[in-house]
DNA sequence: TTGAAAGCGCTAACAG
DNA sequence: CTGTTAGCGCTTTCAA
């Protein structure tokens, strides 16, 4: 069960008080005294109990931070800047991964209730908010992260979805394209929703453009190149001539399947492909992928402010929204004059 | 602080005991109160504090993951399987993020330990692995995951690199390269190091072929595309005929660097490229990458094994290998009759 | 079938 | 400056 403060106290001949004090402020303690201790925790290999530390605290010193799926790189980075904002506050962030899966998302929060956590940061999958405003009900404070804000009683950060999918499709329409695609799903992801919405009211301004939404059943790769190799033929009857995924990881998997097979089609040339989230294997990827970049790293930086901010003061939780930005690279080129 | 199993046994109107038997042990409660507590539990909407049990046990259910780094998507395989594994025993697996630095991986190991988890499955970082034999010392299983067995004591579970490599270098000289670039870094990490030693092996038995090892500070994307720009002189001027990168992230960076500027070279025409770990992004390279591919989440899942064995009984540890398999795409090809 | 109580390791309040 | 002690929430004996 490893080595305990009492052991440690009865080995440097002093009460356990003062073992703790040694460690918590070791400046009441005697110089002398102090050294004798951590000669004994050195010698003993005396590790703190966090169980019992938080147990006595009624405070975890950690923020949870359940990711939609942690094989996108996109939460790795929003993880990444949510671990270097915590560090600056001596917090440690414990990642969770829901694999899109409701069941997980909600298995995963309770982890982190039952663990008694800081806070939860989450990008629910469900519309549903009421199973999160018990959580914050019982004392946990909740942001949300890349997410929408229709209920306006959590703090969030995001980045605006439907302009994001505005960009993309105005993009696609000024390069002479009119018969879009959109992919992506599943689609009660606020997201993936916004997103296409900002996309048809792009294609909605322009006359004879239109777009078609292909409901995927997850944002991976292995979906969009299932989608993509479908696509083959709509591209070469010229019933499509754009693509728009709501993802990167998507938007590889499409464009290896449109490229793949005995039929392979071009790109750009048959048809333009936009994705989203500017991660870095879209830059490598055969033809470039021009996409939709998200603030990733500040994002996460910004939900534990946000937290930090909610704990601290009970004023209105604020809503930070980052603007999307087009990151323009060859497989949007526009149409060969069509 | 959160609704606490006393308050539920006030409001149920029976004593903590049966309330926590109800939870625990629910068999040995009269139906009637059971329900009662349920209705208690959720009027009071109460949530178990995890510290309380784990101090109470003396054990968490979580099995602690120290990866080398987070955003490389081998990683997140290799979690993926272990998560896998840890829900057949209704465990958790808990990632903590190296980034590639010593002093984090220090840091993630004793914050494991201070949480006393059931084991920690680690990819050491150092070749000095007594920090590791302590925190063994005190009770807590250590599994080396991606690792050489220079130290049969611990558990293990990796893919022969030294084989690995071999493959790659073996590869690029029959399709008929002689001077070849290791890409990869800092030397210091075991894998990295026998990857080298393999691929070096496989030139010393070809006559005027040739290896060069350039160190790269991370396994990054960046880092290759850096490494890549400086490459492209080198394959220009015929002193390099192909690039053997330490791992795909690597590799498709280097691509990024050898494809770009006014100046590219062409792949697999002036320099065939080989990586490392398959991960999806290299078959949808710009040209996709010849890898060398390992079992990613039967690593993750044959870890988390061997840390229940070592648990369970005192045999010796095992020491699990698994060999690696070449992948070929066409960033490989032979070159064009040299 | 239930209740009472000990004790897991730790911190902080208080007394000395 | 140091020791003693209560109590954080829970599980598990032991008695009733």
């Amino acid at each position: 069960m490893g080595v305990s403060i009492k052991e440690v106290a009865a080995r440097a001949g002093v009460s356990v008080g003062t073992v703790s004090n040694v460690l918590n402020r070791p400046d009441m303690v005697k110089a002398e005294t102090v050294e004798k201790v951590h000669a004994a925790i050195d010698e003993l290999g005396y590790v703190p109990n966090s169980a019992a530390q938080q147990l006595r605290e009624g405070q975890s010193r950690s923020i949870g931070l359940v990711a939609l799926d942690i094989n996108n790189p996109f939460f790795t980075d929003v993880a990444r800047g949510a671990e270097r904002a915590a560090a600056l506050g001596r917090h440690t962030v414990l990642l969770a991964n829901s694999g899109e899966s409701i069941e997980r998302e909600i298995s995963n929060i309770e982890m982190f209730e039952r663990q008694r956590v800081r806070g939860v940061l989450v990008s629910p999958l469900s519309e549903d908010l009421s199973r999160l405003r018990d959580v914050r009900k019982r004392g946990i404070p909740v942001v949300l992260v890349d997410r929408g804000t229709e209920d306006t009683s959590f703090p969030s950060v995001a980045v605006d979805d439907v302009a994001g999918g505005e960009l993309a499709a105005r993009h696609l329409l000024e390069g002479g394209r009119r018969r879009l695609a959109f992919v992506g799903g599943p689609m009660r992801i606020r997201q993936i929703i916004d997103r296409y919405r900002g996309a048809a009211a792009a294609v909605a301004a322009v006359d004879e453009a239109t777009i078609t939404s292909i409901e995927t059943e997850a944002l991976s790769l292995d979906e969009g190149m299932r989608v993509g190799g479908e696509l083959r033929a709509l591209v070469a009857r010229g019933e499509i001539d754009a693509v728009f995924a709501a993802n990167d990881l998507l938007a590889i998997g499409v464009q290896q399947g449109l490229l793949g097979g005995d039929d392979p089609v071009a790109i750009p040339g048959d048809v333009a492909l936009v994705g989203y989230d500017d991660i870095s294997f879209a830059a490598a990827a055969v033809v470039p992928i021009t996409s939709v970049r998200q603030p990733r790293e500040l994002i996460g930086e910004t939900a534990v402010a946000l937290l930090e901010e909610v704990r601290e003061s009970e004023s209105e939780p604020r809503h930070v929204v980052f603007e999307p930005e087009l990151v323009v690279r060859s497989s949007s080129a526009p149409a060969p004059t069509a």
